[in-house]
DNA sequence: GAGTGGTCTAGACCACTTG
DNA sequence: AAGTGGTCTAGACCACTCT
């Protein structure tokens, strides 16, 4: 049982990887209990709180099930978790080495659309600033956002500077969420299509975004990017 | 400076919180370097174990910075990360209240198309299992998925019974898999229209899936969502 | 009731990075 | 060279939940 780990330091990443990999080869089968904290801190000559560290590393990863009293199962269908980087659209363009440029096209005060005020939770009769952008990649058309915010939430924007800095961008400095919700579909391009230099029948990967300070709407974003974007991440 | 938390026990969650609020009402300015651990600890009467759990935990959430004696310092735009769930397709339907169908399509041994060689890493002469299959939720077409399985990597999945098991939930189980990519796009639905019961030129969501164990490809699966789908994810 | 994970403490040493 | 975060330890108590 013992020599998993040959004359290195007992640390918590080197048991959390010797556990990974008793997972991967149904050394531990799914479904099935693992020895409790205590065993296998004893098994590894290490604290105890160090095997605790390791398995809620795993368990955060969505590998293990642990529960108290119950112990520490190894999940049935691992629930592979992927973490998605949400980086300003300035930042994600320059990280491809390429120059980024943004665009306001339109601003004006209005009462939201129906739907927009549904998702806000809104009654509709709100002031609400409404903004339309172009986001650019190397002076090509990257991304189309439609915007709004909802001024009694965010007073200040009323007096932001928008022709030079993105709402989102000033959203992220001045008014941080507590939370909020994304929505990834495909649709037609429809009237994206002007600012974005395709057809309006392009199928474009859009986001919805709406994120809340508290109980408060901030703001409802749809993106609509340029139909060859794929968005990747990692496993 | 004290009084943050009254008469409560010392949680690094509370911690946390109090930390949290702090740089949400711009107590520590963007950009700042925050008062190091020991100070901390100090400050909240604590160990300064408890105070490193609670800045790891915000580090690794995206808005603190930390840097051995660099300090710790609170980020400038926050990046916000979502974490995506990938269930099983099953789980995903069954989880909506919805009945879960499978119906596998094709099933052939090919050569892979160049564009799959290719993302595979393989020289294009590799016998292939090319598996077409489709998900339905309630009786409608939901997931219309085009997979590529490397027979090398997976000798197994020859003799498997797919007719009743998805490939996925198969691999899931007899294949975990180290590392891979995921890719979000719009497209038109073209060969997926006829399963999924559309028209060939409506917009729809796809996922490509790549999966690896160490160097070796495991399989390269393409997914057409219906159009109406949304995936949706909180933040 | 009892077993298991969750967390805190106080101290120690190490690793990394910056000046 | 020195300051800061990263981690380990040994012990303790608590919180949850299963039987």
């Amino acid at each position: 049982m013992h020599g998993d780990l040959p004359g290195s330091p007992t640390t918590w990443q080197a048991i959390r990887d010797v556990m990974m990999r008793r997972i991967r080869t149904r050394a531990y089968t799914p479904g099935s209990l693992i020895p409790n904290e205590a065993e296998l801190a004893a098994e590894f000559g290490c604290a105890r709180a160090t095997v605790n560290r390791a398995l809620q590393d795993l368990a955060a990863s969505g590998f293990l099930d642990r529960r108290r009293k119950a112990g520490t199962r190894v999940m049935e269908a691992p629930r592979r978790k992927a973490t998605l980087d949400i980086p300003l659209i300035r930042n994600e363009v320059e990280a491809r080495g390429q120059d980024y440029e943004y665009r306001p096209l339109l601003r004006e005060i209005a009462p939201p659309p129906g739907p927009v005020a549904a998702r806000l939770h809104l009654s509709g009769g709100e002031t609400m600033l409404h903004v339309q952008s172009l986001h650019l990649a190397d002076g090509a058309p990257h991304m189309f956002e439609d915007r709004w915010i909802v001024v009694d939430t965010v007073p200040a924007i009323t007096g932001a500077d928008l022709t030079r800095l993105s709402p989102n961008e000033w959203l992220v400095r001045e008014s941080p969420y507590t939370h909020g919700t994304m929505e990834f579909q495909a649709v037609a391009a429809g009237a994206a299509a002007g600012p974005l230099a395709c057809a309006p029948t392009d199928p474009v990967l859009s986001i919805l975004r709406i994120t809340w300070m508290h109980e408060a709407a901030i703001t409802h974003v749809q993106e609509y990017f340029t139909p060859a974007f794929r968005l990747g991440l990692e496993l």
